[in-house]
DNA sequence: GCCGTTTTCGGCCCGACTGTTTTCAGTCG
């Protein structure tokens, strides 16, 4: 059984959190934390490039020691030293950090002074009023703790991007009316476009920060005021949202920017630039001494670090800053650069929009062509066609292209992948298509071998494309299933196959980590919507910033080509 | 536990806010 990258940054947290709670040296703990990251934002499975004899002590932020541990979790499937220290503490105490406002140093002296074992003891604890008897804990903390352990769920829940854009549009459309608010933006991971965000920061620039602060906090949406101080302030929204609102003088504005958008780890790295040059780097500015000689934009913050600006996108410390060193900073993809949509479903099958509102749609965006590809067969719950019904419907593909001028509707299905590997149309009637989506819709609980080497088995056959939605996962509802995503991706390239990112922000699948591994094997990646409604066309944006976190240039992607060089590109042997 | 053209020890990002205290530790981002 292969020992996942997710699974060994798992475990390494889970050491940090312990470590923790101990009192361990507190670098200790963040070398657990950092190797935990590093782990897991490798693209390759780290198990693999142990096998092919690679050093993991040269990845960054793992040593010999950390290399080693890894080669044991590889080897044997856990770590007898996470064992060890897990049986010294209590599961319980770890769960107890998740409270908001309780860390490791806290739970453990609630836990000692009151001889408690479980989660439910700290519950009657708190409903008895003895958290208020331990040194250091007050009223507030004994209620805090209350309500948050009768709100029972404190897990970490994140939402999609595109539904976390419905309540923050509004809300800094709102903010930039405040009287004294020269500018607002949102930062934070939404400014990196990550598919979920946590919270959302959003920075004002203002000299009265506790008034601009007051006046956020009476925000109609607003439920609960955690933290309301002159420059900074924390809310609920009644939706469940969190946003920590910042403000800073405009001079602050771009180190400001920069620090809020994080990611924490891209921050640390360029403190570290910072101080590498002797200066400091603050979310007021980058200062020499005391004097600050940058702070208003971004671009001369980076600059006095000695980098060029880099996107939000690639703020992860995940090689951007090494590339920006380089000038090797990719020119990423954008929406403009998208010539056509080479995924979208019809009435036919289970779209809204007949073929002709969607080609009009595709034309009204700009498009020069639209792939329509409804479902096959074995899909009978989406509608899908018979091969008679394909053939029908590349005639009225044929009809309708002729009215057209300068924009081509592609005749094109997405085949289903069925158990083993062979394809739900006959090769024939594939052969009458401009391009075949193949996707997996059915079987989702195959065992990992089996379900990679289905889905290769579908690529064998030339008539394939594209697979669609590589991993079947859905944002926060159903991890992928079981697939070697690198073996798809070789294996694409073996065979002049190419691979989806699949733009509905339910999907966006594949994820960033694997879009930037099909670009370092020369995979090109299709960014197609899906759309099941001429208004799903809309989603390309939700793909275009998701390819942009996997840094994807135009040249990357399918569809940034005129029909002619796509339908090159997908002739195959 | 990691890291290094100030290397094999002594550093390790920086600041705001809260609750509990009388000057600050813990937590958070």
């Amino acid at each position: 059984m292969p020992v996942h990258n997710t699974e060994i940054a798992t475990i390494f947290d889970h050491v940090a959190d312990l470590l923790e709670i101990r009192e361990a040296n507190r670098f200790r703990v963040r070398a657990y934390r950092n190797a935990a990251r590093t782990v897991r934002d490798q693209s390759r499975s780290v198990a693999d490039m142990l096998e092919d004899g690679e050093d993991l002590s040269e990845l960054p932020d793992i040593g010999e020691d950390l290399a080693a541990k890894i080669a044991e979790i590889v080897r044997t499937g856990s770590l007898p030293f996470l064992d060890e220290i897990s049986g010294e503490v209590p599961e319980a105490i770890v769960a107890a950090t998740r409270i908001p406002g309780i860390g490791p140093k806290r739970a453990r002296a609630l836990f000692d002074a009151l001889g408690l074992g479980s989660i439910d003891d700290l519950r009657k604890a708190a409903d008895e009023g003895r958290i208020v008897e331990v040194e250091g804990f007050g009223p507030k903390t004994q209620a805090k703790i209350r309500d948050e352990l009768a709100r029972g769920d404190f897990a970490e829940h994140r939402i999609r991007l595109d539904i976390a854009e419905d309540f923050a549009e509004p809300l800094v459309e709102w903010i930039r009316q405040i009287d004294g608010v020269k500018k607002a933006m949102i930062a934070g991971s939404y400014r990196r476009r990550k598919e979920t965000v946590g919270d959302l920061d959003i920075l004002v620039a203002g000299e009265d920060g506790a008034a601009i602060i007051d006046r956020f906090t009476r925000y109609d949406e607003v439920a609960d005021i955690a933290s309301k101080g002159k420059t900074r302030s924390t809310v609920t929204l009644r939706a469940g949202l969190q946003v920590d609102l910042r403000v800073v003088p405009e001079a602050s504005w771009g180190a400001a920017l920069h620090y809020f958008t994080g990611s924490k780890a891209h921050n640390i790295a360029g403190r570290r630039r910072a101080q590498d040059r002797d200066l400091k780097l603050n979310e007021y500015g980058v200062f020499d001494g005391e004097k600050r000689i940058a702070g208003a934009t971004e671009e001369e913050v980076y600059d006095k670090i000695g980098l060029p600006w880099i996107a939000p996108a690639l703020r992860e410390n995940r090689g951007e800053i090494e590339a920006a060193e380089e000038g090797a900073l990719p020119r990423l993809v954008a929406l403009d650069d998208i010539k056509g949509d080479l995924h979208a479903h019809t009435t036919a099958s289970d779209g809204k929009n007949t073929l002709r509102e969607m080609a009009q749609a595709a034309q009204e965006r700009g498009y020069e062509y639209l792939a329509i590809s409804d479902h096959s067969k074995s899909q009978r719950v989406a509608g899908g066609l018979s091969e008679d019904e394909i053939e029908a419907q590349i005639d009225e593909i044929d009809r309708l292209n002729e009215a057209f001028d300068g924009f081509r509707l592609l005749k094109s299905c997405e085949v289903d992948i069925l158990e083993d590997g062979a394809l739900d149309f006959s090769d024939a009637l594939l052969g009458k298509l401009d391009l075949v989506v193949a996707s997996v819709h059915s079987k989702f609980d195959l065992a990992e071998d089996a379900q990679t080497d289905r889905i290769v088995r579908a690529m064998d056959n030339p008539r394939v494309s594209i697979i669609g939605h590589p991993t079947g996962r859905l944002v926060g509802e159903r991890r992928p299933y079981a697939v070697d995503v690198e073996r798809l991706v070789v294996a694409a390239r073996q065979r002049g196959c190419w691979l989806e990112l699949n733009a509905d922000p339910h999907r966006l699948d594949l994820n960033d980590v694997n879009c930037r591994m099909a670009k370092e094997h020369e995979v090109k990646i299709a960014i197609s919507t899906d759309a099941h409604s001429t208004g799903g066309l809309g989603n390309m944006r939700h793909g275009i910033d998701q390819g942009r976190r996997g840094w994807l240039c135009a040249a990357d992607v399918l569809n940034t080509r005129s029909w002619n060089a796509v339908s090159r590109l997908l002739r195959r042997g």
